[in-house]
DNA sequence: ATCAGTGCAAACGATTTGCACCTCG
DNA sequence: CGAGGTGCAAATCGTTTGCACTGAT
């Protein structure tokens, strides 16, 4: 088992209090099988504790956590809801089902390989964002049949 | 030049009335330098005209255009903002600095010889957004003095 | 003449903010 | 104790909608 459940100590951003309500936005982003909005974030700690944070604070909470790092922000396209997701060392990229909007996180960084920048010109590339539109393998086989 | 100048003639949606309204919107993107939000290109028209339009229009007739394929929609992040882009054969990516926040069109795009549907398993890629971050030419010229 | 398209104002959802209170360090 | 964090309610922003009217076909 893993043990980063609301330990106070390790790997914390300096001058940040390690308030109850960032420890649990911490554990839900941290568990996270992908991207989540504020509102699934205090929808899931609402769920497991019925603690009755103000949303705000939520925002706040993901705001904060990013401006130190630990959180990106992204928002993706079909519906543009934004989405935070835990900023573990590696980076993911997703494929969106057009037909169930269904999200698939891709195996690997199609770049893993590719000098992105040279082809940015006079621009120096730090990080980058790609997203993959089509039809999942299930989409897929309903629409041949 | 060209001569997309409002000619109610040609290329457009079957089914669609080429009102004033439609035609300026048009008009805006198809000459816009890089995508455009609703309220800039409402703005835009009121520069060039002051026609009073309402802004829901103004979505109305994006929501339609996009809905005939005529632009794409998307959302860059950062400032999550939504933007409107006219459909030209081509796509394009950008580039955005993370000081100034301005977005740098790409001179072509690094997918061009790149096989994307190896890498998303089984899943049937049908087209892809890529964005770039990183620094422009004077913003990383400021950072160096 | 008809029905799609429009203006207006109101409704909406997501996010932000001001302010008084609370609590971590 | 004091700065930083929180709750609450109100404000803001971008976008959507209902309805009566207008104009393109």
């Amino acid at each position: 088992m893993h043990n980063h459940v609301c330990d106070t100590t390790t790997s914390y951003p300096a001058g940040m209090k390690w308030t109850k309500q960032r420890k649990d936005v911490y554990h839900v982003l941290a568990h996270a099988h992908e991207p989540m909005s504020a509102v699934q974030i205090y929808q899931q700690i609402e769920k497991e504790e019925s603690a009755g944070y103000a949303l705000s604070t939520i925002y706040r909470i993901l705001t904060a956590f990013e401006e130190k790092g630990y959180v990106s922000k992204s928002t993706f396209m079909g519906d543009g809801t934004v989405v935070y997701e835990w900023n573990k060392g590696e980076h993911t990229h997703y494929a969106l089902c057009l037909s169930c909007h269904k999200r698939v996180a891709l195996p690997s960084c199609p770049f893993e390989h590719v000098h992105l920048e040279s082809d940015a010109g006079d621009f120096t590339v730090t990080g980058h964002k790609l997203e993959l539109y089509g039809y999942c393998k299930d989409c897929e086989k309903q629409k041949l049949s």
